[in-house]
RNA sequence: GGCGGUGUAGCUCAGUGGUUAGAGCAGUGGCUUCAUAAGCCACGUGUCGGGGGUUCAAGUCCCUCCACCGCUACCA
């Protein structure tokens, strides 16, 4: 049977996460997993940090703490800002110390070389002697050989957007520490793209179907395509494999290469602690997986090229991407988001003012799928108030109150001579309802939510027109079955809503009166005439509250004025 | 420079070449009172960024120009 294995970008343990980043790659990622869960589906959801990488001990030294530390501190500050959000993974770990991690890198790299897909080529590279390391294109500064200009960059000059090598400054400066690197040679192992590209990737991309705004970009980046170098000099990392390292020492694997194993080597930790240390291969190794990898644009190259290519130079049987369903970027009220410039959320103040659960939801409903979109504070306090609290909670509330006083608290049944009339008028004349699951499947979150929404009003609707509270007085049997059908709609919202808002739903199923988890009753199948009913009638209600508060205008506008004082603070330094 | 994306109603955005281009929010008017002053109904002539072209038919395909954004692969 088909499988799903999910994966999410491995966030880099070197800073906070903002809503940028939960809505690129983890939100999606969990609603999707709940979704495919509640449709019986089997799926498994592995993150977990990228420890690796020079801005990882640069950071380290900067704070005066050792590696281990550091990352650790960003490991547990990153997975506490994702578990306010309720985002679920089944393992989360990080892979510089993930148990399995580093041999299963070196394995890695051994079968890649062994299969001939590596080369070894010698470099010559600026290297900073007071940091004792060799310094990335955009770690060195001088001036542009091409205009004169004295700050330009390694890798481009700001001035005339001219192609740098900083081999070519007369003045190279390590952007670190200042002072004047020297040039080194030396030795790496380079992934050899073209070889891949030509044997499999290429024919593998040009046939696999991408999400539009996948496809396109990645076709193109094969032409051009360049063996990449895989190896590093420095200490903190993976060691290259002793048995092809020989006396080379100083080595390590390059972070980018040893971060996406990491979403396997998750996996084995995973089976591990299941007591099944086998059942990795089940997930990596066999033809019913179906590999979904969410990330943001940035990330596309990598997990649609580079990392397919790994997973085939192996030769191992590994499975590759079958959907990789990238957003576009997230800015914050018009401006990118900027944790070093103040213009950001500090989530802490966040999660102490306002609903995570509705937070989950408007990120959803604002998500960048099709292009950059943002963070409105109106547009989040509009989606919270008008379609949460009004459309969504007052539902609950008007109904539910309504059984509460005229029925003793519970819920009445629907008479059988109402039955069908009352099922025509609420499944076709109300309004159209959808199935938010299928465009889950689809990955279009932003519609999932509409529907929520849509599916919502067309119980308003039907209240409306029923008037159960003129038939209280003139018909009361028919007023106890619009009501009973009223409760079993409120029913279907809730495990419509379990996805997006798991707490919220739960929340709606108690004041049904209902024990268990609402996601023990799965998904539900689009409701026809006759057969949709859960049978709630005679359920007793639990205590009937409101689901959203509402955000007033005053709190959004400080809000606003706080986001701008910060970074008005940050930029007078 | 190269590549990619975006430009549709006041705002945020949907729109698989095919009837008079849609939704939500905001706005106006009416109805209702069960409910978190919530709900329902009605009301949208917008050079679909500009200009060419293909087609019986283009927001939808092609070319070009303009604007904004991103990427450019040793910041992982």
């Amino acid at each position: 049977m088909t499988r799903y294995l999910v994966t999410s970008a491995l966030p880099y343990a070197n800073g906070p996460i903002h809503f940028g980043h939960v809505i690129g790659a983890y939100l999606p990622a969990d609603v999707y997993v709940r979704t495919l869960r509640m449709q019986g589906e089997e799926a498994l959801y592995v993150c977990g940090a990228d420890e690796h990488g020079v801005a990882i001990t640069i950071g380290a030294e900067r704070d005066g703490i050792a590696y281990p530390e550091y990352v650790a501190r960003w490991r547990t500050e990153i997975k506490r800002t994702f578990d306010r959000l309720g985002l679920e993974f089944d393992v989360w770990s990080g892979t510089s110390i993930s148990p399995f991690h580093a041999e299963l890198s070196q394995d890695f790299f051994r079968r890649i070389d062994r299969n001939g897909f590596l080369v070894q080529r010698e470099t010559e590279q600026l290297y900073c002697t007071t940091d004792r390391m060799f310094l990335a294109d955009r770690y060195v500064t001088g001036t542009c050989p091409s205009c004169g200009f004295e700050s330009a960059r390694g890798d481009e000059c700001p001035r005339c957007a001219k192609w740098l090598n900083p081999l070519d400054f007369a003045d190279p400066r390590c952007k670190v520490c200042g002072t004047t690197p020297e040039r080194r040679r030396t030795t790496h192992w380079y992934l050899d793209l073209p070889k891949v590209r030509d044997e499999f990737l290429g024919s593998w991309i040009a046939n696999h179907e991408w999400k539009p705004n996948v496809g396109a970009f990645i076709a193109n980046q094969m032409k051009e395509i360049e063996p990449r170098p895989i190896t590093r000099d420095m200490s903190w990392g993976v060691p290259l494999p002793a048995d092809t390292a020989g006396d080379i020492t100083g080595k390590v694997l390059y972070v980018w290469f040893d971060a996406p194993i990491g979403y396997v080597s998750f996996t084995r930790e995973w089976a591990e602690s299941k007591g099944e240390p086998e059942a990795w291969k089940r997930w990596w190794q066999d033809s019913q997986t179906r590999l979904v990898h969410f990330i943001g644009k940035d990330n596309i190259p990598f997990h649609c090229v580079v990392f397919p290519a790994m997973l085939h130079a192996t030769k191992a049987g590994y499975v590759l991407p079958w959907q990789v369903p990238a957003n576009e970027f997230y800015n914050l009220q018009g401006r990118k988001f900027s944790t070093s410039g103040g213009w950001t959320i500090p989530l802490d103040e966040f999660f102490a003012k306002f609903d995570a659960q509705a937070t989950r939801f408007y990120l959803l409903a604002s998500a960048p799928e099709t292009k950059d979109s943002e963070f409105n504070w109106k547009d989040f306090q509009a989606c919270n108030n008008a379609q949460l609290a009004d459309a969504i909670g007052n539902l609950v509330t008007r109904v539910l109150k309504f059984v509460d006083k005229h029925y003793a608290g519970h819920i009445p049944a629907c008479a059988p001579e109402h039955e069908a009339e009352l099922d025509r008028v609420l499944l076709t004349e109300c309004g159209a309802f959808g199935d938010p699951a299928e465009s889950i499947r689809a990955f279009r979150f932003r519609r999932a939510a509409e529907q929520l929404i849509e599916n919502a009003r067309v119980a308003n609707v039907f209240v409306d027109r029923s008037a159960p509270w003129s038939l209280q007085k003139t018909d009361p049997a028919r007023a106890a079955s619009v009501l009973a059908t009223c409760a079993e709609w409120i029913g279907y919202v809730a495990r419509w809503m379990a996805p997006f808002m798991p707490e919220k739903a739960q929340a709606i199923w108690a004041m049904l009166g209902q024990s268990g988890s609402v996601t023990a009753r799965g998904w539900p199948a689009p409701p026809v005439a006759g057969q949709w009913r859960l049978g709630l009638a005679g359920s007793k209600l639990g205590a009937v509250a409101g689901l959203f508060p509402k955000i007033d205008d005053a709190t959004v506008a400080a809000e606003i004025a706080a986001l701008e004082e910060r970074a008005k603070q940050v930029a007078a330094g």
